[in-house]
DNA sequence: CTGCCGGTGGAATAGGCTTTCCGAAAACCG
DNA sequence: CGGTTTTCGGAAAGCCTATTCCACCGGCAG
């Protein structure tokens, strides 16, 4: 396609640009600007560089990624990039990537599988360093079966997959512990004097959701409390999700409660949404607790009750098993720490 | 670099190898894959298609950008990928790629132009079709240059530039009618029987926070309320600057105002937080609104009174702008509109 | 003085894909 | 039915870089 030179459009230079400016060969000009384990003569690369700089060369990632079949792109996964987790998450992520040089590319689930599948194949395409799944998981095991295959065709050619949070597959993976979080939790709210709780659990195939849900039932069986499953509402992993559990729960199942406990923050202010819609107070009427520490509680009054997930920390570890290729199916826990705030105050 | 085929490391298939399979050669095997101007019969297509299917072929996307010499991916700087706003902006602009086909990529400016400058520079060797700056604005005039400079040079290369509520460059913008919203908003408040105001203005070379501080300004003028230049506190346009300017205020300002306008939300947040501190209620003590209507805001107790910005809109009308490639320098402005909320109860 | 070696620049090739250009076969037309 | 288009595969050139391979240099030991 002979690109009619547009006005004040001009062929980006290129590294040839570059070397004949410089009186030196191609190589010689990529040896220097990319630095490579080949040495080059003091004086040739000082002209390279000037060249360079005069012709504000900048090297063509797509190309340098065909040459060396290997990119420098790692992409991040996650349900909804508006999903303030998720977006703390993918700042974090980011930094840390940067640490490497490395570029991210996020691209949003919409939390439907096939969705995902299809990403991953597009990835697999755009032969990615690495994919960090963050979020999701499904009901469905056969795309979840659909789902690991496609991720493994991705390792097959060369990238790696991060799993956070997730649910148990053959990858590597960044896990909160979200069982001895919960389970703290759970402890530092029976001995602030709560007995009757509600917890709002979401996707059971989720780990990170049956997780929290079984170590806050563990954590309440230390101190002699059972958690019925009548006691337990499954809804979705969002704000929606949080809202409508609250809405459809029954009145004297409502009245019973002490505490609610949500399996992560921004189903716990849904449901705080939901209860002042049915005219009860935080705390006075219920208390409640959420997870993750989400930045936007810093907003909220009463002050919300939560486990601190550490993004950063987590961030980080990804992009570290992102880019030790050697570890596959390398598996790494960040800790999670109880906030107790406002939303439940001591009890009597 | 003759790569040792690693155990479980397949090369990647190629087109090459669909042709192969499919007894054509790769220019057909091309044509029918991307699907360009050329027909091909009927079942040679077929036997095509069934190839790619059966060796599961993804098209490498770094190979097809340097051979047409331009990708499929539009840029999207940000300053804070944390921040609600931004969030929400992002995840409209990622849907309304999507239905153009186009990638999306993220970088965070963290509110620093030389690294604005160093991401266009690495974006215009990636190819990126366009680059939508969203956010951000500075005070230095020489590194302004500096970076319209780069930006120009990015257009030079084909790119398109796209400004979101930004200061007045010669790229092709969308801007919120943000004088008009201000405005409005203001008049909307004297109406409520409000007569003393303070305004929590950003950076003064944002054109976003200019213009509001300017709407309000002639809201209030069009009622007769002058806004002095003391009533009008400058800060940053994030959550600590609201915090900080309110920590600032004196005491005797504070009481003698009845309303706080900050010029986004997320300002009018911390503002509240800081007024907390200071022992002060919303809207008892003093009223307070915002701008933008992020999402998290229907977790705010009282809710906040705001002026919504239509961030999905937004977002469309920038991917619009960003493959238009005609419209250079297009403008487009998307209107904003008041919502009343009980943070600004009617007053007497 | 000769043969060999480490070092360094350049030519050539690889990498995966798109697109132009050719040529042959098919379709059309008088 | 002959000549002219049109249609549609395939070969090959090209996009930009990285890297291999080759050639040539001076140095060094024998």
């Amino acid at each position: 396609m002979a690109r009619a030179p547009q006005p004040g459009q001009r062929k980006p230079v290129t590294l040839f640009d570059v070397a004949r400016a410089a009186g030196v060969s191609q190589s010689t000009a990529s040896r220097v600007i990319n630095g490579s384990q080949r040495v080059v003569n003091e004086e040739l690369q000082q002209r390279v560089l000037s060249a360079a700089t005069k012709l504000n060369y900048t090297a063509n990632l797509s190309a340098q990624t065909v040459a060396r079949g290997k990119s420098t792109t790692v992409a991040l996964l996650v349900s909804d990039i508006a999903d303030g987790y998720f977006s703390s998450m993918a700042a974090a992520v980011m930094r840390a990537a940067e640490a490497h040089g490395l570029r991210v590319t996020i691209a949003v689930t919409e939390r439907n599988v096939e969705r995902e599948i299809e990403l991953v194949r597009e990835l697999r395409g755009q032969h990615a360093r690495a994919i960090i799944l963050a979020g999701s998981g499904y009901l469905d095991a056969k795309l979840t079966q659909a789902l690991v295959r496609e991720l493994q065709m991705f390792e097959d050619t060369g990238g790696t997959v991060v799993l956070v949070s997730r649910s148990n597959l053959p990858f590597a993976q960044v896990d909160l512990d979200n069982l001895e979080g919960a389970r703290r939790l759970a402890a530092a709210l029976v001995r602030l004097g709560y007995q009757s709780f509600t917890v709002l659990g979401a996707e059971r195939t989720l780990v990170a959701t049956h997780d929290r849900v079984q170590g806050f039932r563990l954590g309440l069986e230390g101190h002699g409390i059972m958690l019925r499953d009548d006691q337990i509402l499954y809804s979705n992993f969002s704000w929606e999700g949080g809202f409508d559990a609250i809405q459809a729960m029954d009145e004297s199942a409502l009245d019973a409660t002490e505490l609610i406990f949500a399996v992560n923050d921004e189903m716990a202010l849904g449901a705080i949404a939901g209860l002042r819609e049915r005219g009860m107070r935080v705390p006075d009427d219920v208390a409640i607790a959420g997870f993750d520490d989400i930045r936007s509680l810093r907003n909220i009054v009463p002050s919300l009750t939560t486990v601190r997930v550490p993004v950063d920390e987590v961030g980080r570890q990804a992009i570290a098993r992102a880019v030790e290729d050697g570890g596959r199916a390398d598996h790494k826990v960040v800790n999670a720490t109880v906030v107790l705030r406002d939303s439940t105050p001591r009890r009597r």
